[in-house]
Order: structure tokens, then C-alpha cells, then sequence
DNA sequence: AAGCGCATGTAAAGGGTTACATGATTGC
DNA sequence: GCAATCATGTAACCCTTTACATGCGCTT
């Protein structure tokens, strides 16, 4: 349900039609909100509908860019201030955890490896992007600031876990020891 | 698709009905892999039928025990080590912030305190849990030290969202000043 | 025996992904 | 003009959640 919300929200910098939005989220919300053109392009229809946005202008090959309704700030706003968090995450790197003690230590140390760095290579990038910001390459607007505090949980929830992956390195749980 | 996977491996350790499953999931992986008891019926009955897990025992109203068959491990291992891990986070807190500059400084502020003691909190829960089996209340069967591990990961993400949310306090994007 | 909570189950709806289909534009 | 790619759209499927249904066991 916050894919409606997220959608009025990028619309509420510029308007943008189906097909920007989905490079958007692509580039911008991949890891943290993954969204694919056919769900985009049916709650934007959805979304018209109701109101929240309206088509701004119309393309060629079939394009309409939407832009957003007053009633679609208020909602958005509405979904911000009034509405309980959803604190749940869905990690599969942390439950795979729960299962080690069936990974032999050889298969469960190159695992972690790899994780190690994979998670180490994408705080990187997000600390490359809030340098650009610092830097003011992209400006200093409140959207701008506001993919700038994003980024830091990018940095923060990345090197986290990839301090979490070389810690259990010295904390295996031993179980199968040369199994199949 | 991990849930069947999850399943295997809590019955890896031991026989356990839907009932207990549930509750397992609900103690155990809620906030890292939320699953209702719907889902879990469902799946076992599927797993079954794929050969992964048998019927134990029975009990009293209607209750079946299931168990891990050899199929069931190689399979649970073969997620393990030989699929793709998936790497994409679902996190509402983190999308919201995308959208901070439509908050104004206040709404911003307040909101931020609460999910900076969401987070501090829930991280004194998993240190508390990692301390209890450091102690070695539970043992130190490969189980137990596999939950410790994902305990720590525990540990890790929520503090590192909950810095990220008292950091954020000092990085507003002052968007709206005193909106309705 | 009545009532409550435990435990199992089913149905329907919603959200998200994958696969397929199509037209329009650009580059050669 | 032809091929490749851009951009939009639809359909089917799968996973997850919510709501409903039921029956057994325990307590009073």
C-alpha cells in the first residue's frame, strides 16, 4: 500500500509519466521499494481515478505524464504524519542466518565472503552518492536533502550488515562438518 | 519462495505442527520474515505432497506433527548454498524519507524522536536475547548459536536505524514551514 | 453444560512478479 | 525501409493478508 503513496510523492517533485517513474524507482528506491512498469502504469490508472493525480500532458507514442492533485499532496502528507509506520523488513540474508548450522564452515565461509563485500561494495556506492549531494552537485532543495538522508540509512543499513556478515565469520555455528 | 525453505529448516531442528510453526515464526522471524498461520498450513501441505516433510504424528484435535525427510534437507542446503541470495529490503521507514521535505520541521521532528526510540528499543530487545545466550541459557547447540547470529544482525540494523534517525534530526530538509 | 481459548483449516481479496503483446521512434 | 529499442499496456500467476468457519479440550 505505500507504492500509491510513493508514486504521488516523486509526482509531487514533477510531473512524470509511467515510464520515468519506473526509471526512477529503478535508479532511486531499487533497493529499498522494488516496483516493475506493469504494477507503476495500473495504480497510476488507479490513482487517477481516485483523484490523487491527473495527466498533465499528453506525448507522443501514447505517453501522458501525470502530475499531482491538491487531494494527492493532502494524501500523501495524510500517509506521512498519520499513518503507523510499517516496521517490518523482509531480509532474506538474515533469515538464511537462522538456517547456517546447516552450511558446512568451508560453504558457510565463502557464503559470508561474499556477502562481506557485496554489502561493503553498495555502501560504497551510497556513500559516493551523498558526497555528490554534500558536494552540492545536485543542488540543495528539500527533494535533494530528503535522497541525501536517504542515502545515509543506504550507507548505514549496508555497513551494518556487512560488518554483521565478517563478524559471523568468527561466530560459526559448526554444525555439519564435511557433508555432502 | 523462502518460506518453504524456512519451514524445512525449523523442522530441521525439530518435528513441529502448523500451530507451533506459527508461533515459532511469530517469536522468532517476525520481524525479519513475517508469515500468518494461513501460509504456513498451506505450505506444509504443498511441502508434503513434494516429498520435503512427512506427517510425524498425530495429536489431539486434528493435530499433525511433520518431520524432515532426506529430500527435505538436501533441498533446505541447496537454497543455501546454490541459489541466488535475494538482496532487496522492503523498508517503509527508509521509502518514507524519501519524502521528508513534505513534512514540515515539527511533523519532521516529532516523527523522527518516535522511530529513533522504536529502533533503540527494539535493539535492547535483541542485545538482550544475544546476552542471554552468550550466557549460554540455551545451550550452545548449532541452532542456538546460528540464532545468535541473526540475533546480532538484530542488534546491528536496528541500531543503525536508530542512529540514522537521531542523525536525521540535524539534516532536516525544511520543506513545508508551518503547512496544514 | 457452558463458555473460552486453542488449533486447524478454507475463501476471497490484494499486492507484486513474470511473460506476453504492441505501437512508435530512432538509427542504420 | 528495416531493425532495434523505447514506451506503454494486458494477462496470468504467485505470494501474502484478512476474514470467516469449525471443532476440540479445558476450566468453572
Amino acid at each position: 500500500m505505500s507504492l500509491r503513496h510513493a508514486l504521488i510523492g516523486l509526482l509531487a517533485e514533477q510531473p512524470a509519466s509511467g515510464w520515468d517513474l519506473t526509471r526512477r524507482f529503478e535508479e532511486l528506491l531499487g533497493t529499498v521499494w522494488p516496483a516493475g512498469h506493469p504494477q507503476i502504469y495500473g495504480e497510476l490508472r488507479k490513482l487517477e481515478a481516485d483523484g490523487f493525480i491527473q495527466i498533465d500532458s499528453q506525448g507522443p507514442r501514447r505517453r501522458k505524464a501525470y502530475s499531482v492533485t491538491e487531494s494527492g499532496i493532502a494524501e500523501v502528507r495524510r500517509w506521512l504524519t498519520a499513518t503507523d509506520v510499517d516496521h517490518t523488513m523482509r531480509l532474506e540474508p538474515v533469515l538464511r542466518s537462522v538456517f547456517f548450522w546447516l552450511m558446512t564452515p568451508e560453504e558457510l565461509a565463502a557464503y559470508l565472503e561474499k556477502e562481506a563485500t557485496f554489502y561493503r561494495d553498495l555502501a560504497e556506492k551510497y556513500r559516493a552518492i551523498a558526497a555528490a549531494k554534500d558536494r552540492g552537485d545536485y543542488g540543495d532543495s528539500p527533494q535533494t536533502k530528503s535522497i541525501r538522508i536517504a542515502a545515509e540509512a543506504g550507507i548505514r543499513l549496508h555497513q551494518a550488515l556487512g560488518d554483521w556478515a565478517t563478524w559471523a565469520v568468527n561466530h560459526q555455528p559448526n554444525g555439519l562438518q564435511g557433508h555432502t
